[in-house]
DNA sequence: TAGATTGTTAATCGATTAACAATC
DNA sequence: TAGATTGTTAATCGATTAACAATC
C-alpha cells in the first residue's frame, strides 16, 4: 500500500474532487457510465488526462464501455476519505468565515466544521451557523479534543501569521488560508491559500486581453 | 507596446498581485527598497522568479540595492490596471455573496463591486452592504450601463451554469466562480474557477501525507 | 467484425530553477 | 576593491497531451 502511494499530486487529487462531486451528480439523474471525454470536460482538460488522473486511484475502466460510475465514486473516496469523518475548524467568524459556515454545512459525508474560535470574546460561547464558537484561548485545547488536524482559516491580513503560528504548535496538520498572506511553515504542515485578491485582479487583467481559451478547476 | 505584450502567463500575474499587495506594505512601514529575495517569500518562490516576473513588467532594479518600492508598485500596476477604476458585478447574494461584499469593500483604487444582481425578487431594490441589488432580469442592461466586464459569480451549482450563459451573452468579458461548476466558454470569455470544496478537500487528503514542503500563492 | 474507448508510454509543452556575467 | 544583487540565458523539472496497442 505505501509501495502503491506515488506521491498523487496537488492537481490530481482536486480534480478527482472535482469528479467525484460531478460523478455524484450524474448518479443521482440515473446515469450509471461515464466515459472519460465526458468527465474531462469538467475540468476542461483532455480525456487523456481523467484516464491518468483514474489511473493513479487504481483504474477500473472498461474498453468501449467507460467507467462504472459508483465503482468510480467508490475507488476516488476511498484515496481522498479517512475512514472516519474529519472534523475541522474555523478560525475567524467575521463576515467571510461565517459565509464559510454556511457555504460547508449541509450534507457532506467525509467533513465537518465541528467548531469556530474568534480573538472576539463577545462571539465564544454562542452558537454561530449551527456551530458552537470558542475563545481563541480554548483553541489549543478544543483542537486536540475534538481530533482537529486541519483548520480554515479567515481571519484579517495582520493576524494571519500569527494565528497559524498557534494552528502549526498546537499539531495542525494542513491549512485552508483564505487571509492574503503568505505563511511559512518549515515543518510538514500543509497549506494551501486562496487569495481572492488576487483571482479577481487577474480576471480583470485577462478580461482586457480576452484572447485564449484556458484552464479553470 | 503591443509588440511588448508578450502574454504573461496568469501565475506570472498572481504573483504580481501579491507582490504589489506586500509592496505597498512594506511602503506603508517607512521602508523604500526591497531586494527579491525578500519578495519571493511572499509566494513561497526563489528570488529567481521574482526576478523574471519583475523582468516582465519591465525591470527597474539595481545590482546590490534591490528594487525601489514605489517605483515598482507603479509598474506593477501600470500593467495589472486600467486607467479607470474597473466596475464589478456580483451575481448572487446569499451568504457567500455578502460576505464576498464585505471582503472586497474598502478602499480599492482599481476596482470596485458597483452592483449585486440575484434572482429573489425580495432582494432587488435593496441596498445590501452598500450595494444596490437588482433583478436577474436587469442584468444585461446594467452591465451594459455600469460598463461592467468583469463579474464575480456566487450562485448555486445548479444556477451557475445558466447564469455564465446569460453573462457571456451580455458581453461580461471575465467571471471569476465560485459556483462549484465548470463554465464552458467557446468564446474569448476568461474564468476562473475558485473551488473551495476541492481546495478543503485537498488541504484534507494532505492533511494525511504532512510530507513536502509546498508552494502555494 | 468494425468502431470506440481504455491504459500506458513517449513526446511536448510550459514553468521553475540554476548559473553567471554585468553592475552597483 | 570585495561583496552582493540584478538581468537573462540555459538546464531542469513536472505536468499535459499525443499516440497507439489492447480490449470490449
Amino acid at each position: 500500500m505505501s509501495k502503491n502511494q506515488k506521491k498523487i499530486s496537488e492537481k490530481t487529487i482536486e480534480r478527482l474532487s472535482a469528479y467525484r462531486r460531478y460523478l455524484k451528480d450524474l448518479l443521482k439523474k440515473g446515469k450509471d457510465r461515464v466515459y472519460s471525454h465526458e468527465l474531462s470536460q469538467i475540468v476542461s482538460g483532455t480525456a487523456a488526462q481523467v484516464r491518468r488522473d483514474l489511473m493513479e486511484v487504481g483504474c477500473n475502466g472498461c474498453s468501449s464501455k467507460g467507467y462504472e460510475i459508483s465503482l468510480l465514486i467508490e475507488e476516488i473516496s476511498k484515496l481522498l476519505d479517512c475512514s472516519d469523518k474529519q472534523n475541522i475548524a474555523l478560525i475567524g467568524v467575521g463576515n467571510l468565515g461565517r459565509a464559510l459556515l454556511g457555504y460547508f454545512s449541509g450534507s457532506r459525508d467525509n467533513f465537518d466544521i465541528v467548531a469556530a474560535f474568534d480573538s472576539d470574546p463577545g462571539k465564544s460561547g454562542r452558537i454561530i451557523c449551527g456551530r458552537r464558537c470558542y475563545d481563541m484561548e480554548q483553541l489549543p485545547a478544543m483542537l486536540g479534543e475534538l481530533k482537529i488536524n486541519t483548520a480554515i482559516l479567515a481571519v484579517p491580513a495582520e493576524s494571519a501569521e500569527k494565528v497559524a503560528q498557534t494552528l502549526i504548535e498546537s499539531g495542525i496538520k494542513a491549512i485552508l488560508n483564505f487571509a492574503p498572506r503568505h505563511i511559512t511553515t518549515g515543518s510538514g504542515v500543509f497549506i494551501e491559500t486562496l487569495d481572492m485578491t488576487s483571482a479577481l485582479e487577474k480576471a480583470i487583467y485577462f478580461s482586457r486581453k480576452n484572447t485564449q481559451q484556458r484552464k479553470s478547476t
